[in-house]
DNA sequence: ATTGTTTAATTGAACGTTCATTCGGTTGCA
DNA sequence: TGCAACCGAATGAACGTTCAATTAAACAAT
């Protein structure tokens, strides 16, 4: 197509991913524009040719970061494995996501928690609302889960398997199968109809 | 005793008061050290008087706020009761707490999700340790809970109570004994060994 | 009780720094 | 030649912190 288009995500890419790992090693008051722009390798001005201001540049960043969740969530999705199979490919997936990407999982945990998730509610991933959490609510009308409103397990879910990657990340251990089963199994019993 | 005791405790305490409702809805990064002085009805400098920097003020505030969680969640404690009373009682507790105050629960998420978290490991509630983690610890022990390492168990439990707080306090909703049960019956299925 | 002395608490303007943002100018591609 | 991408010094506002001055409290001596 273009040339340009490349060039413009080079550096619009460069930024957030810069902004990802700033964000997640200082905070958000930590992570200053002109800080940003040097990791990135661009002016600050540049930063300003991409997003409005910081707060559109940490909300567009939340954005794809939970747009790159929910690709890594439904990696291998397959309609014809059972509900339950299919909801622990959806757990290991995130898991490993967030194992994997340990910015990405700071950084979403403290943007739940920041003032910006209630400021701006209706800027959220539509790849994640569309097929992830429809999925959960599928299990709920399936009567697979407990009768528990989709957005409260939603967090639920999330705060453990947040928990458990955590607690590997700290300890730097190597995570085996075993090790992740084991969590999602937490999960699965806690909310699954008993 | 002293009525000078009482003086520094009151200017202390609603430096601290202040801290906890800016730093709520505002942020970390938000929360200027003018407004907090403001909002506490003294001056700038009397800050200073109490705590060495801003961010001793946020980590004694942290220290703080978990003692009053322990404290929450040790309410009414009955050592003859069976285990998984007294783990009901704790977890409803901790609901409680979180639902009459939303201010604590959003800032102790903040915290555990900002680098201060990283940067000062040590600096934590005394009690809290002492007391509420030894009592999952003897759980663990006890063999009522699956053998999950007590730094994830903790975790594991504090997602899903948020979750469930932030839930109810985003809808407005009055919560029942029943609502509270249910949320804990999901972290007790979860855990306890089948 | 009164007065003088010392210490602690409190003030808020002032300081130096850092920050997000701007803008006039430059580059490089179409 | 035009236009978007890009630069980085400049700007002004906002920030955390300091400090000289003031007030209040505690204590001691009378």
């Amino acid at each position: 197509m273009n040339v340009q288009l490349n060039n413009f995500n080079s550096k619009r890419e460069a930024i957030l991913n810069s902004t990802l790992l700033l964000v997640k090693e200082y905070g958000f008051h930590g992570a200053p524009m002109s800080q940003i722009a040097k990791h990135a390798n661009v002016a600050a001005g540049t930063i300003y040719h991409y997003f409005d201001s910081k707060e559109t540049l940490i909300v567009e960043l939340y954005i794809r970061t939970k747009d790159q969740l929910a690709e890594a969530i439904l990696e291998g999705y397959d309609e014809s494995k059972s509900y339950k199979d299919r909801f622990f490919r959806f757990m290991i997936n995130q898991y490993n996501f967030y194992i994997k990407n340990e910015s990405a999982m700071v950084f979403l945990e403290q943007y739940i928690n920041s003032p910006f998730a209630k400021n701006f509610p209706e800027k959220d991933s539509v790849l994640f609302k569309e097929k992830v959490i429809a999925f959960f609510q599928a299990g709920i009308d399936g009567e697979y889960f407990k009768k528990i409103d989709p957005r409260l397990l939603g967090p639920t879910i999330r705060g453990t398997l947040v928990a458990a990657a955590n607690f590997r990340l700290s300890e730097h251990m190597i995570y085996s199968e075993e090790d992740i089963t084991e969590v999602v199994q937490i999960v699965w019993d806690g909310i699954k109809r008993q």
